[in-house]
DNA sequence: GAGGACGGCCAAAACGTTTTGGGAGATAAT
DNA sequence: ATTATCTCCCAAAACGTTTTGGCCGTCCTC
């Protein structure tokens, strides 16, 4: 039903090969051919069939993201910025993007394979990687084109884009401190993340080289969502010598915290601080300002889609492991 | 290099056609024949090429869904929950999901077209429709596929998923007066989205049937994020004779109109009332928790998607225009 | 007027599948 | 012995492109 280049060749006359190669602008059609195929290709709506297209160029121009969906109450800001990120950025270079949800787990890896052999994507980005990351190990077996927001433990040599956490946390707890905070306690994400050891680390020894410790009980865990940030601070609040800041592995969490000291009609700002981590939109209109720690996500979901194109066509990366420093962001939360 | 089907049938001595067949299962090849096939298929490592399938089979198995995404800060609980809820269901039905960002205008129908034309995917998922939503006309003029999540106001038969809401704001307006409010403002998506002029609708004919009405300095307008409803709401409260509760077109702008109470240091609940609509999941957790109405967004996401495929194997629908009641959830954020 | 260069065009192969329309051989029915 | 019916298999066409390699004139050059 849909024109084809076959169509147009027999209204216009000429052969299958010259309406291809006109309507590319190959300079072995005349003028006068071309400017009439490019007409009658117009006049009849012709759009090239992507899929034959696609078959003939062995190339899918399309990029495959997995989001790595948690339950069906999913919802988590970083993601829409992140995938609004790569969107914008493929769509500018005229890729596609192909999206799957699928949970971590066994068949997480099923789908990165079948993507793959299937030859359904040129390539791939990897989101949130975790210490040991099966998905990496697959993809450099498999030899395809892949670039991750975030590090490994592993000693593995891959591109990426990662922000130094460690750092960000180092800042904000000397920020703490200044402050005059002692009893500092952290929620941290699930250590099977990366960037959750990072982030770990860069608060024990801040706090280490300032003389103090991350007492045992000061250190809980949350799983990155709003409900488990209230549901750990409040199990923070509660010990018989509460701390007097809290620490939030992201911001989410960090709203969770908040909505945990105002229900037990305390400040935060005032009466207990309150910090997270990713700056979040909503981090500058909570109440109070959420103090954090700025990651661009946006900023670097299109550096990692213009790298993964860059290594997808052949181009030189000027460098593939990018650690991204960060930025306090003081605010309210944590007092003046 | 990936091996084709062509690899196994020379590897196995048999055609190039006994092995299709073995592989799907044909029952015009010997038990034997296609045992060892499939062995060999998979001693190779075998994995059939989706493109060449898809132009073969004339169908790509692939939905597409175009994120309307407003600017790099572009986070909105809602679309990750809806992402879910397509992405998940799509997955279980072996279908693909093809995801493009952009902004409404201009080029976003030059993106639908493409896909369509392009014969990129069988389907299209809209969301967010508009009074007169050019996206739908161009659908159906291409005699496309495709399921909406919400209403037009052309009379357009088409199929969609949505919320009354009206009926859902009408229960709130009712709420609240019963709560004894009798100054009620609402801050407004904008009116070209369809469920905004229903929203609204609904809460100035719940106030007129109370012999109240809707001032017009008591409507305002906000963008759907958080940063407008601190705007707004800031505005409402500085009026001479300011609301005693605010309504907000959406949870993300409640969140704003909460910290904008909060930062005159009113409590919400107590001294003004606060209401959203969609229940986000941080609504929950939200200090204090927020009353709202309830809409089923990852639901949504299912039912459409399963709708739509429905639609694209050519099986019937029971009903293809669904129109789901409310839930009003009522919270601490309107007091008692 | 022979040789070469060039401009304009095209047939055919290729990409990796699925499907159509048989065909060969064995067994069963007449 | 002929015909019919299975069982198992296959060659070739098709899906809609792009690319390869070459062909046929015309125009120039010596």
């Amino acid at each position: 039903m849909p024109v084809t280049i076959k169509d147009i060749a027999k209204r216009t006359g000429k052969s299958i090969t010259t309406v291809s190669r006109a309507l590319h602008g190959y300079d072995d059609v005349s003028p006068e051919t071309r400017e009439m195929i490019v007409r009658t290709a117009e006049e009849m709506g012709y759009t090239p069939n992507l899929l034959a297209q696609r078959l003939q160029k062995q190339r899918t121009d399309t990029l495959g993201f997995i989001l790595p969906t948690f339950g069906p109450r999913f919802s988590d800001p970083f993601f829409s910025e992140f995938l609004a990120g790569i969107g914008n950025t493929a769509g500018e270079y005229g890729y596609d993007l192909l999206v799957s949800t699928q949970p971590p787990g066994e068949k997480e890896l099923e789908i990165y394979r079948k993507k793959v052999m299937g030859r359904q994507v040129d390539g791939f980005i990897v989101v949130r990687t975790r210490c040991h990351d099966p998905r990496i190990q697959l993809l450099r077996e498999m030899g395809t084109p892949f670039v991750a927001f975030g590090r490994t433990e592993d000693d593995l040599d891959y591109p990426f884009v990662d922000e130094d956490g460690a750092a960000g946390m180092s800042m904000l707890v000397e920020h703490l401190l200044k402050l005059g905070h002692r009893r500092i306690a952290y929620i941290s994400p699930p250590l099977e993340y990366t960037f959750a050891r990072d982030r770990l680390r860069g608060v024990q020894e801040t706090l280490t080289a300032a003389g103090l410790a991350l007492p045992e009980d000061y250190l809980v865990f949350g799983d990155l969502t709003q409900r488990s940030g209230l549901a750990e601070a409040a199990r923070l609040l509660n010990l018989p010598e509460p701390p007097t800041a809290i620490i939030a592995g992201n911001d989410l969490m960090a709203f969770g915290a908040m909505s945990a000291v105002q229900q037990r009609g305390m400040q935060v700002g005032r009466d207990i601080a309150v910090a997270g981590f990713d700056d979040t939109p909503m981090a500058e209109t909570a109440h109070p300002p959420l103090t954090t720690v700025h990651q661009p996500i946006y900023k670097i979901g299109r550096m990692i889609t213009e790298m993964l194109i860059k290594i997808i066509q052949g181009e030189p990366l000027e460098s593939t492991q990018i650690i991204l420093k960060p930025q306090l962001i003081v605010r309210q939360s944590c007092g003046e």
